[in-house]
DNA sequence: CTGTTAGCGCATTCAC
DNA sequence: GTGAATGCGCTAACAG
């Protein structure tokens, strides 16, 4: 509540040294400095950042555009930027959009009123061209925004094809992917590595596509179940974690056995496919390393310190677990 | 970029009328109002929410404390936040205490430093009487942090005793609870309430006190192994949802039947009790209807609307799953 | 109805 | 070394 001319008054000083004092910035005598920090701390004083933000035109803040924060792949993510911001002296401002692109929109405004000094989106709902109107820095997790944005994201091709060598060891005949669709997204890639592999082989190759960015268990479970009901002669599925988690309760239920009589891999190998049994079988993606380098690339850019890569593509690992 | 003063310009104005223009306060005639509209639309102005910020000395911006948004229950919680707070108007800036005190602290300062205009809090690290030196707008979930600041929470008694019915009606003798412990948390009041009826009726109940704030998947197994192995004979469960999941996954692993030979209980009853198989039998809580009021608490004593309660408790269910 | 002015609180010149 | 003055961009009060 204290403002800095109180203080000033207070050690009997000129505000521009108490502000020179307080920051380290320039030379202050011992004694004035003295005089002034028993001032600051007599008024308990805190330095107002709405005015040093006006001044620098900056307000350390990021913000995340993420389509879900309650899917664990987006959580994790969201957990991994806000400490790696954190580390960097940034705060995160979080977006969920639920789909709504208006929201998405909204945040990218918020840029141009210097609310946020750059964005993260990991969101996929709005038109590629809103991104591309855009001057200040934007990184894009596992979505070609144009070259002028930053693309991170993991080597989803490698992991669909990680599965289809699971899914041909396992000898399986007829398989379903359950996905969602959306244009320049890198997801789109493990599918038709996976599909390209396996009908090489002469693999049955269906695919369920899902709505995009539609995230809740209910709907998972609904798709899975008429999976089943339709098709019960399939004896493989290759989807995100958490259609694979649906579909393996599906299975249980169902008294298909897992792994002897279809296989089951998912994408993400986020925590709930470790709590199932038997655990599910993924491919992983590194999300703490997705998020240091978006936030570094993003921080680069913010901070013009450097040229950035235009696009960083990570490696994948496949989690074993007892469904393939 | 472009600045109010430069549309005034454009448009052959002052500044003043500019700002009424765009902002629809105060009189401001339909032509020169076009005249502005077509300057601002030309310069592509954008007011400067730091500017305003400064002037109105409000951000606009809440910050929300959990203590790790990688668990279903705090991300689930944060969503909804989020969800209400841009329904109403406001921003999210969120603060992953991962268990560390010092980062709960420094999002109190920034509240002293106006960046945000409120906080929720859902981590329990820090120490009451740094909360209570706040005079800013503060709302607390699951813990009591003095009369000046609005607790929020759920009926844990009313669940524990929920859960106690469960174990009584499956007759089981000698049960686990596997809880974190905190001073004047909520939480608590589930085991306490859980333990005295089973008590009564001559049943053993043992407990395992966890670290307080760890929420990471390996330390729930690994401590869910060693009760299974060092009490072979409990007959029960009841923990928060992931310690709950993790016994199960054990249980199943060691081919203990559920519910059979053993009843789990879980809390929260969050998405991934509706993962495994059978699903968790939960209590569970509210987390829309938590964080809209949480919100609503908050806005109210940030807007100084009214005044607002001062403790708020609301109602559990029982998920019945298929293992109690 | 509209233009001018005075701050919001701070950081940084530039004289002294 | 230090204080006074200037401006970041906007809003609201006031005079016209």
């Amino acid at each position: 509540m204290a403002s800095i001319r109180e203080v000033a008054q207070e050690a009997g000083v000129g505000v521009g040294t108490v502000s020179r004092a307080l920051n380290g910035s320039g030379y202050v005598s011992p004694e004035t400095r003295k005089k002034i920090e028993k001032a600051a701390k007599k008024l308990n004083y805190t330095p107002n950042e709405l005015a040093r933000n006006l001044y620098h035109n900056k307000t350390g803040i990021v913000g995340v555009i993420v389509p879900d924060l309650d899917h664990p792949f987006f959580s994790s993510l969201v957990k991994y930027i806000e400490m790696e911001l954190y580390e960097q002296g940034y705060k995160t401002m979080i977006c969920n959009t639920v789909g709504i692109s208006r929201r998405e929109q909204e945040y990218l405004d918020m840029l141009e009123r210097n609310m946020v000094d750059g964005i993260i989106t990991a969101s996929h709902g709005l038109e590629v061209e809103e991104y591309r109107k855009q001057t200040k820095p934007i990184v894009s997790i596992d979505r070609d925004l144009g070259a002028q944005i930053p693309l991170i994201g993991c080597d989803h091709a490698k992991g669909g094809e990680m599965a289809a060598e699971l899914m041909l060891a396992a000898r399986r005949k007829k398989i379903f992917i359950v996905s969602g669709i959306a244009p320049k997204v890198l997801a789109n890639d493990r599918y038709t590595a996976f599909r390209q592999i396996l009908e090489k082989h002469g693999v049955t190759v269906l695919q369920e596509i899902m709505e995009w960015n539609i995230f809740n268990w209910e709907s998972y479970y609904k798709i899975a179940e008429e999976i089943f009901c339709r098709h019960p002669d399939i004896d493989g599925i290759f989807s995100g974690d958490l259609a694979a988690l649906a579909c393996l309760n599906i299975a249980q239920r169902r008294g298909i056995r897992v792994p002897e009589d279809m296989s089951i891999i998912g994408f993400d190998a986020m925590t709930p496919t470790k709590m199932v049994h038997p655990q599910l079988t993924a491919v992983r993606q590194n999300v703490e390393l997705l998020a240091e380098i978006s936030v570094n690339t993003l921080l680069d850019m913010v901070e013009q310190r450097k040229n950035v890569p235009h696009r960083l593509i990570l490696d994948v690992e496949m989690q074993h677990g007892g469904t393939a």
